[in-house]
DNA sequence: CGAATTAGCGTAAGCTCTTACGTACATGTC
DNA sequence: GACATGTACGTAAGAGCTTACGCTAATTCG
């Protein structure tokens, strides 16, 4: 709570907001999985998308490709293999990778889901142009960040003498 | 993970995006804290900030003011209390109710952080500027979504028989 | 060639929200 | 006045990530 960035909008913390938005957009997705009788879950999307369009990634390439940590995505793999939907061998190139591939009961579930997916695309694309290119913006947030932290601007405007500050006003 | 709004920059969920985003703005404004020998948290920020604007609040006055729910607000209230920077008291009103007020130690750590936290929005305003107004994006999300769900659209596209769709691309 | 360092991954525990539930109180209805 | 319903809030437990740690394997360096 209380992550303020910035914080107008009635003071609502952003990052209670981009959680509870988050939060939202997977609880509708699951809904619609229920809605059609797939026994599936919107957090499980990313490994098996991936999965589809690569055939086979080790836990890390997963983890890179998705912007989580390994093992976020070794929790995932653990729920998927509880559900036989994918499977995992060793790598014969590195003992210490293990290669994560779909299982033929994963194939089918993703075939079986080819169309909602498309579907949630297309309406997740069309909500992003009616909000004004939200993935864009966020992608200029992250960037804007990597150029100079929050920090470094926080120190630069503290260490501003010769500026005048307007009156406090916290939001 | 695996949250896809649009699913597109390298496949990065954004629920995972948006999560990330918001941690690496609160660990940048707690080493900020630290940097200055204060002994504060980020996540402490919206209800120090609400009862230092307001005087006295409810735990659900705030959870509303904060866009989070009453529990996580009575869970900072905890915090708060064991720190010592707020006390509660019984709304004579509303046996119910509990006021929230910033304690004296609590009014002069406000005062002591005042020039951080407004260094700290600056910056915020900052960089949304530069990505182009992320809290404006977020807002119009929010609307979008409001208007008519993901689901619903969703929904929409599958019962549109007539038109004809691009082929199957998922990201 | 051996030691040091880096990489891959699984487990445990923590964070910061959430939902569910229960208790107490206030309000509305008959 | 009694009962039903709604509200305020605290606690327990869960979600979905994270960090920390440890083990094994691969790579680098002297």
């Amino acid at each position: 709570m209380s992550r303020d960035f910035p914080s107008r909008s009635g003071g609502a913390a952003i990052g209670a907001r981009l959680r509870r938005l988050s939060d939202r957009i997977d609880r509708e997705a699951d809904g619609l999985y229920s809605a059609f009788g797939i026994d599936f879950e919107q957090r499980w999307f990313g490994v098996m998308n991936q999965l589809a369009l690569n055939k086979a990634m080790s836990v890390s390439d997963l983890a890179t490709a998705l912007g989580v940590t390994h093992v976020a995505v070794s929790q995932t793999r653990a729920a998927l293999i509880a559900r036989k939907l994918i499977s995992t061998a060793d790598d014969p190139g590195d003992a210490r990778r293990r290669v994560l591939t779909l299982s033929a009961q994963g194939r089918k579930l993703v075939k079986e889901l080819g169309l909602l997916w498309e579907a949630l695309n297309d309406a997740a694309r069309e909500v992003d142009r009616e909000a004004g290119g939200v993935a864009v913006a966020l992608a200029r947030l992250e960037a804007a960040l990597d150029k100079r932290s929050l920090a470094a601007r926080v120190r630069m405007k503290l260490d501003a003498p010769a500026k005048q500050r307007a009156p406090a006003s916290r939001i």
